[in-house]
DNA sequence: TTGATTTAGTTGCATAACTAACAATATGCC
DNA sequence: GGCATATTGTTAGTTATGCAACTAAATCAA
């Protein structure tokens, strides 16, 4: 009998990851109070062309955990929306860059004050240290499976 | 500035909720490779009428933490694949009771134990004391939202 | 009893995810 | 150079989610 073995009724939550939909739907929520008319998985991308402008769809792919056919689709609609465009690359022609417009940069500080105020919300009377030893049994669930 | 005000670049990661991501694909590749032709979130509904048969599409709901539509069409999906079937109530006409099928049933502790076998996968090296914890701030989070 | 309100479930529309199959380009070996 | 292989991205098909609008049945109040 493996030292962790699970009694059932416990298997659900933990795979349904219930807090992580419930966090998504609110912020969603927040982004549309405030007229920022995005998805949460749209911004998900935007947040790592934030910090890096210019990543190939593998590179995004990567960042976001996400395949690739999911990735070209969020591009598409982020396109369509004029918050990114792809240029092909001159190294690699088979590789989109994919750029930020400047809607897309004018939109990160409003979208990321919403994130933080919503993450906020979300951990009101959680102790610090109790998120910290959470992220990391995530982390470690995360790396056992992947 | 709030207690627990956090960092942006850890935003990210309890947000997607990547390990419960990783987690469902991982099952759901299990369910396949042992020949189980159904998804993971069919399969949430299952858990809960193997828990209690003939429960409302409400009842159903408020288990699976979805909404209306999300159950109306797992159910419809789960009835083509004759593992459910509706029985309208006869105590209140606009409810639907749902039935497991015989099918279902013997389903239920193979994809049980699949089921524990792959979260016994996803926990190796991770203390169990770390795990409730982990549960806790999960539910603290659910909790502040909902 | 009638009429307003609530509750259970369905349908339509948009977005997103996974799988599998595919096209185009790049790489590496001979 | 030329061919097999790997990599990057796209397309098609199925399933699922969220929101809004809707129907039908039940409940409650006047």
């Amino acid at each position: 009998m493996p030292n962790n073995q699970f009694k059932r009724g416990e298997l659900y939550s933990f795979i349904t990851g219930k807090a992580s939909t419930a966090l998504a739907r609110r912020l969603q929520k927040n982004f549309k109070q405030n007229g920022v008319e995005i998805t949460i998985e749209q911004w998900s991308v935007l947040y790592h062309l934030w910090k890096q402008d210019g990543l190939s769809q593998q590179e995004l792919c990567n960042a976001t955990f996400r395949d690739k056919p999911s990735i070209t689709r969020l591009v598409d609609n982020l396109e369509k929306l004029k918050l990114v465009r792809r240029v092909s690359s001159k190294e690699d022609r088979r590789m989109n860059l994919i750029y930020l417009t400047d809607t897309a940069k004018r939109i990160q500080d409003q979208t990321m004050d919403l994130a933080n105020q919503t993450l906020n919300e979300a951990l009101v009377n959680v102790d610090p240290g109790d998120i910290e030893l959470c992220k990391s049994v995530l982390q470690q669930v995360y790396d056992n499976l992947k």
